[in-house]
DNA sequence: CGTCAAGTTGAAACAGGTCAAATACCGTGG
DNA sequence: CCACGGTATTTGACCTGTTTCAACTTGACG
């Protein structure tokens, strides 16, 4: 199974444009801006914190998140390769939440500068971008939904679906399987259930023929059936047409 | 207790920006465009549609919701007044969510061509619009904390909280009291509680004298008790200063 | 081959849901 | 001004999905 793209920028960004030969070399340039390597659990991004520059995830994943006074933690989204933690963020003063790296995570680093002068020379650049950040906050909303409205069965589920859709849609799947980091309890984090519970649910969907996951691999044989049993509709992701 | 503001959207943005008063100006042409009123339960937007204009409440409160299959409803945010639809939203080809009125509500439609052409003539106003939509992300990051991994009395407490700071924040507040016109069933829709579970919930909040609620009113005797009860951070709000 | 994190299992407890019925509230028309 | 019908709120009894706790197993890695 493959384990990272080259052009993880261009892959994601043209989920939702068609790009010159000119754009995807602008958007080659800007992954390589800063680049930095993240251990596994380190902070991208801290709470609290003046925001910099913008991230870019090039490879492996990593996670906004919260903490509670007494500890819990809430997973809010996840960022695989061709991400971008937030456009704009250079206005606020203070971050209000944290992006951590789950794997090892290779991460570029834009300037504020950079990104406005290559958004104002490439109109065709800057749409996308303000895309992919509609169709995150879409995404964010869907997660209301998910924590808000359905069962631990339909949220895991449902959440199985969005990963393997998105890792299918910049390239990362082959054969019905896809590299899969995450813990049960990174699951529980992000699903509002106990990792415990993620755990059973987990052997349901097993026990149902929908999804195989071991070591550290998802493999679904019939994504329709997933998304069937999590009531799960792509249109938030807003692919192209 | 005060019922409407006559200028929302000046009233909105300039808790994140410092206004000339050109700006000012400006800000009060754009909430004339399309004016147009909308009964209670009436839709002002609808999933699946394609979207046409910025849709900006004046007066009125409103929310953006989804429908699961079964009929189950999920609210992912309340709009106030001075609240807008979202920025950028003309890039796609369908609305992902509905946008309901809760109250009579007034609603201006602004084109996509005007807002583009204000925002580049008006660097402050696109600053302003912009980190109104950060606060909208970060507001929906934290309902997403709200549902994943709050009880159902921090929920309420923590809802009652937003709502009450973000009524002050447009000068709706008054002697501790602001209107409230959300009805259990929304309330419950809003933090994925049963109806009959938000009423004893209520009744809890109003045991301790954390809050009292009627007649479409709200009364918050202290806030810091009810924002110690919820665990309330008000950061994610991004208030200058 | 030992150690530490991740995953699994079972039993008991509880937060919150569901169902059903009563009560209060509010605008409308007579 | 009152009677009416529909909607919102309240109450009680019971039920269930999920959590918690505690122990055990498996797997990854130096």
């Amino acid at each position: 199974m493959e384990l990272f793209i080259t052009d993880p920028l261009n892959c994601k960004l043209g989920q939702f444009a068609a790009f010159s030969d000119e754009d995807r070399r602008v958007l080659d340039e800007l992954s390589g801006e800063g680049v930095r390597a993240y251990a596994a659990r380190e902070d991208i991004e801290q709470e609290g914190r003046k925001p910099t520059d913008v991230k870019l995830v090039l490879a492996g994943w990593a996670c906004r998140y919260k903490l509670l006074a007494d500890g819990r933690r809430q997973i809010m989204a996840f960022l695989l390769p061709g991400d971008i933690s937030e456009l704009h963020l250079h206005l606020l003063s203070k971050l209000d939440h944290s992006i951590c790296a789950l794997t090892p995570a290779s991460v570029a680093r834009i300037s504020n500068a950079t990104l406005t002068s290559v958004m104002g020379r490439h109109p065709r650049i800057a749409e996308a971008l303000l895309w992919a950040q509609l169709v995150a906050a879409a995404t964010q909303r869907e997660w209301i939904i998910n924590l808000g409205q359905r069962s631990a069965f339909e949220r895991v589920a449902h959440l199985l679906c969005e990963l393997f859709i998105r890792m299918q849609g910049i390239g990362l799947v082959q054969d019905r399987r896809c590299e899969f980091p995450l813990t049960q309890a990174e699951l529980a984090d992000a699903t509002g259930l106990s990792a415990i519970h993620v755990n059973r649910t987990l052997q349901e969907l097993r026990g149902k023929g929908l999804i195989a996951l071991r070591n550290r691999g998802l493999y679904i044989p019939d994504l329709t059936n997933l998304q069937d049993a999590a009531e799960f509709n792509p249109d938030y992701l807003h692919f192209r047409q």
